[in-house]
DNA sequence: TTGTACGCGTTATCAC
DNA sequence: GTGATAACGCGTACAA
């Protein structure tokens, strides 16, 4: 039987024959309250059930006691990139102690992304948003801004912002895959990268240059929309250029594994005639032959780490910047010394 | 600027010229208004940007505009199943027009399922929830009833359920694998499952057995837990059979990944010497090599009819269950006539 | 500690 | 049929 009709706050005021504002005070545990009145009024609480109305709190206080994550990418490279699930792992470990509810939107194409965040504001269902996938002039955070509700951004925005921001140095993810493919010999290595319009993707291309060339490098990059199927023509165009790569650093999984995928086709080894990296560490990876040599980032407690920065923003805390653990290397089968010249 | 106070519905009646419950009235198209009058409302409402305060009226209606979505599996096999994002892409969809919102939870083993519902119910958080993943003599249903809050179920539930189901015929898309496979001259055919916890899995398992055994197959089932890892170990535990298969039906497109991985680690040549399918048709199941073939599902358009029956459900209507167009095959490289036993 | 106004939209009751 | 008035949902805040 579900109960109809819940218990309020003044029903819990006669039960223990005090005042609604007494009892108010007594269960948000300010001062002022005789400690056995509290008691009391603790006890008729908790006898009768008693729990918050989350309407009647976010009328009152104006707040929702929620946070919004709006999702930009189309479902395909959603589904490619293990980057969200674990992501949003990480901000529920941190919400659902607080009581904060996450409140998840599409933005695809069709559904303009603007609109999204305007609903959400206009609505007051968040008390704060994520930005996710920071792009280049980036215009949500101004939007964001304008809309008058928190926000924290994943990477430091080129704009200026008034958000805290939780970073993860992909750059350094980035020279350990060269200084490893420099260590197994590789001159000619090629970088599929993500959307220059992404300052991740962009961070992760440009570190890529600076070690390369730093290495000796000879590089050529193309730049994809981080899917699987961007990922398996970058690398057929690769390996039809006069002088293929020995080695392509991809910018995420999905595209390496396809990447693999195209080598094969074309009776190409791996790593015997082509050496592949990841970013990411998806389990696939871990399980397609060869296993891939990735990089592992914390996407979880990435998540968590947002999600209290965003508390702390909501709170009214000083935005800041705060830098994650830097990504590991972990190398599996995919890369191995560069071919002689020779064969 | 942020507008700090917007406009209520009491200013809108001091513009209009009229009391804050014709205001209302007007709004919400209910009869009773003079249509000039009315007319001046809408003008004097749009004047001054009024959006109605969502808390206000949850407040009063009792609802919450929002729905609720509890994931019950490990990131990590969320990440390996496109089904997700395309699934809440699909739900989406329809939220994103009716103005609900939809509230995403994750119940991970730390973290209780049961809780999570109940956290969601207390709070009156959302109006209704979606119930993926049914189990065996799943607890939800009751709890979710008790609960007394709406529901759809992914499937119909072994246990007597109040509410609507959604239900997509898994095995019709096991039969046409089936069918392709004899058609090849297998008859050494093995399944890799999922858990038979859970009732998807088990009947596509059913539907196996049912169609293999009809197609004079001769067959064998390896239960996993929907993971690569898991697929990965199934299908090492098979080739090591003294019978090995000549193909193998995957339950979903991770595993059938791992198992190309596993086979060509063991130098076997896939489909030449094994072939596999799999489940779901994800993004990078047509960049592997070979390419695998597959059983197509519309996850985003369950999600838009998931939805729409949740709205219905909420608003009253009666439970019902609605079935799904049929999943398709879609052929690819990964599977092949079977090797003649000569070889 | 108490009483009460407030936040804001909905709806039942009444008067014209 | 038009429209006004007031109570309601429920917790918070502040004056008394």
């Amino acid at each position: 039987m579900p109960q109809q009709t819940r218990p309020t706050i003044a029903d819990v005021a006669r039960a223990a024959g005090v005042s609604k504002g007494l009892v108010s005070f007594a269960l948000n545990d300010r001062p002022g309250v005789a400690p056995d009145t509290r008691a009391r009024i603790l006890a008729a609480a908790a006898d009768l059930g008693w729990t918050p109305s989350l309407s009647a709190r976010s009328l009152s206080v104006g707040r929702a006691f929620a946070c919004g994550l709006v999702i930009g990418r189309s479902p395909d490279v959603i589904a490619a990139d293990p980057f969200f699930p674990s992501f949003i792992a990480g901000l529920e470990d941190e919400f659902s102690v607080t009581g904060q509810a996450l409140v998840l939107a599409v933005a695809t194409p069709g559904r303009q992304e603007a609109e999204t965040y305007r609903a959400l504001a206009a609505d007051r269902r968040v008390d704060g948003v994520i930005l996710t996938d920071i792009r280049a002039s980036d215009p949500r955070v101004e939007l964001v801004q304008h809309l008058g509700i928190s926000a924290v951004t994943l990477g430091v925005p080129d704009v200026a912002s008034p958000f805290t921001s939780v970073s993860a140095d992909d750059g350094a993810g980035i020279r350990l895959v060269v200084a490893h493919l420099a260590a197994l010999g590789h001159r000619r290595v090629a970088h599929v990268a993500g959307p220059e319009g992404m300052l991740h993707a962009r961070r992760r291309h440009h570190a890529f240059r600076i070690a390369a060339d730093a290495a000796g490098f000879n590089t050529r990059t193309v730049e994809t929309d981080f899917s699987a199927a961007g990922g398996a023509r970058a690398t057929a165009a690769l390996l039809d250029s006069p002088e293929p790569p020995t080695a392509i650093v991809y910018s995420n999984d999905s595209m390496a594994v396809a990447g693999i995928g195209v080598a094969h086709q074309r009776g190409l080894r791996v790593p015997g005639d082509l050496s592949i990296t990841g970013f990411d560490d998806t389990e696939i990876g871990r399980y397609i032959h060869p296993a891939i040599t990735t990089v592992a980032t914390d996407a979880r407690g990435w998540g968590a780490t947002t999600a209290r920065a965003l508390l702390a923003a909501i709170a009214g805390d000083e935005p800041r910047h705060i830098d994650l653990a830097d990504p590991t290397l972990t190398v599996r089968a995919s890369t191995g010394p560069a071919p002689t010249p020779a064969a």
